[in-house]
DNA sequence: CAGCGCACCGAAAACGTTTGCGATGCAGCA
DNA sequence: TGCTGCATCGCAAACGTTTTCGGTGCGCTG
């Protein structure tokens, strides 16, 4: 059942039926309806690889995700709901969206070029956005449409979109000094992801405004931001001879690890130490006591994400009524009972 | 950069240069040699489109999983971990996962018919297999390979895996029966979703052999398998004349609910009320007391699905030596301390 | 030397679609 | 009537690849 077979069933052309089903306007009325009809009624739907090789467009868009091979989870479901917003942006131009696993044990940068390569996506959404990305400079350079989830210092000028780290460290150092804190650990990725980085500068920040110094022993890097990282980081902050009275972390996975760690101390979280979070995954309203942590809209993210990179596409560009997009998300401080005044 | 400029910078036709880089045997060992070489100098990699078209097959397989709009979860993180699974097993074979979520506003049947006519996939994956689901028969009547991840009363021989209800079932009651428990109550998803009735099966059968009669009143289907599903279940496994002292659990995510239902009615889970449940994500170790929970290794899972999709695919059925794969993933219960004996 | 088989390679068709170009017919206008 | 312009459509090329078919040259055998 291709475009030929239903041609000759009409006895016309290829060409019209083509312009027919496209919706081209030097096509009769008539002709188009009759086309649609016969379409219908066989059950002809086009041939998505003659199409993208005649067009050189595949009608598929990336998602670059890094996976942990051990855990097996790739953003503990933070993606999944991002998903869920793209899919919902992209119902109306009849796209698809092709998730791209890039191994834990394979380089995003090769794996990206690969994908390139291989032409088999019109665009990419990349994340976990390094410090110095090569991933950046390199699809700019091709001239192939992205949008990043999340900042970077690679040059030029591209779509992204990041969290709001600093209205975050702000919301929450403020928060904290009011109850009464001073002394407030921080506990941000120890990898090259740009958003340690991101995130310590706006911490830093926040504590100046409130006239606190800055204790580099209250900023641990985690090399992993599972549980067991959270375990390790409080295990680093409790060690220390001055104790922190209260913890921002930069995912809430990493509070249960936190939370298995005071306990092993004898403490208390919510009363001898007061922790803080950003919500990746609804499952965290499980956490007793309940973690007071920012709460980030993903399906609006993902729809947001979706925007961006169809607005820098120029076969979508003219749907779109925005422009460029750099931008960061804000997010909600939702109250928990985990961050008392301290003792 | 395509094969025909590769092969006019080489002053070879471009069938040599298709067959060299395809490995046929029917090219000099060093004409392929050069073939190689040039490729990787010029950075040649093949166009998938054109090679789909000749081909008649994408490389690309879906997976096809239905999205909740409304939480934005698809699985509650379920399938991440099986993706990778299958990752790991397509990187041989030069594979593409491609995740196809079907909006909850859609009719899944309908969804999979306008994928498989767009030809975008050589295979699928389906998941949320219905009592009786439409898209087997169509599959098998198309002849297009699949496997499904859950058992259905549909006909025809086609190859599946599910999770092994009856085991847990056993395993669980057994276990509860042995402390001491006589009434114990289950959770299952009230939609058209197979593995409620196979699950309730299981747990009837495992009641009788355990010589304890069926209570119609202790089985508690759930339109949803969220957390709020969990809460209502429980809510009305606590209304009941004569209430559990234990309750099964389809999934661990209903168990947030549940904990948060018993603590509302001034009951302690893990102490007033057994509670074991099916863990899906590894994030579930939060709950306190420690969920007693079957544990599901979810990647392995996900290279078992691989492996039964490929052992179906022409294609790749010598890579694999496995036949028609239809088979109950086992899984390990993990104790916690939500499953003591009635008080 | 004739004949045969084999290794290797080039030519060309085919996959299904889109699109530029030209052809046709017809209405409108001078 | 003759010319122009427009609406509509057919023809054919092109996208990049794989694969069949046939051809060439060589070595070997009888």
């Amino acid at each position: 059942m291709s475009i030929r077979d239903l041609a000759s069933h009409l006895n016309i052309s290829i060409g019209t039926v083509s312009r027919a089903l496209n919706g081209r306007s030097d096509v009769n009325a008539e002709t188009r309806r009759r086309v649609l009809e016969a379409a219908a009624e066989l059950g002809y739907v086009p041939n998505q690889s003659g199409r993208s090789l005649r067009q050189g467009t595949t009608n598929a868009i990336g998602f670059m995700v890094e996976t942990n091979s051990e855990t097996g989870t790739h953003g503990d479901s933070f993606f999944s709901s991002i998903y869920v917003g793209v899919q919902k942006e992209f119902a109306a131009h009849h796209l698809d969206l092709v998730v791209l696993l890039c191994p834990s044990d394979d380089d995003p940068y090769d794996y990206l070029r690969r994908v390139v390569a291989r032409r088999f996506v019109d665009g990419l959404f990349i994340s976990a956005i390094q410090r110095h990305d090569p991933r950046i400079d390199f699809l700019i350079e091709r001239e192939i449409p992205f949008i990043a989830l999340g900042r970077s210092l690679s040059g030029g000028s591209h779509p992204w979109i990041d969290l709001d780290f600093e209205g975050v460290a702000t919301k929450a150092v403020n928060r904290l000094v009011a109850r009464g804190h001073r002394r407030i650990g921080l506990v941000t990725p120890g990898t090259e992801l740009n958003l340690g980085y991101v995130f310590a500068d706006a911490y830093r920040a926040a504590l100046s405004a409130n006239g606190l110094a800055y204790d580099p022993g209250l900023l641990v890097r985690s090399e992993q931001t599972s549980e067991e990282g959270g375990y390790h980081a409080a295990d680093a902050l409790l060690a220390l001879d001055q104790r922190p009275t209260a913890m921002l972390l930069v995912n809430e996975i990493m509070a249960i690890g936190v939370y298995r760690r005071l306990h092993e101390a004898g403490l208390t979280p919510g009363r001898d130490m007061a922790v803080i979070g950003l919500r990746h995954s609804p499952q965290a309203r499980f956490l007793s006591p309940a973690l007071t942590c920012f709460d980030i809209s993903l399906i609006d993210l993902g729809r947001r994400l979706a925007q961006g990179l169809l607005a820098s596409m120029p076969a979508y560009r003219d749907s779109q009524p925005f422009g460029l997009v750099q931008e960061v998300w804000p997010m909600e401080l939702v109250a928990g009972e985990s961050d008392p005044p301290p003792r």
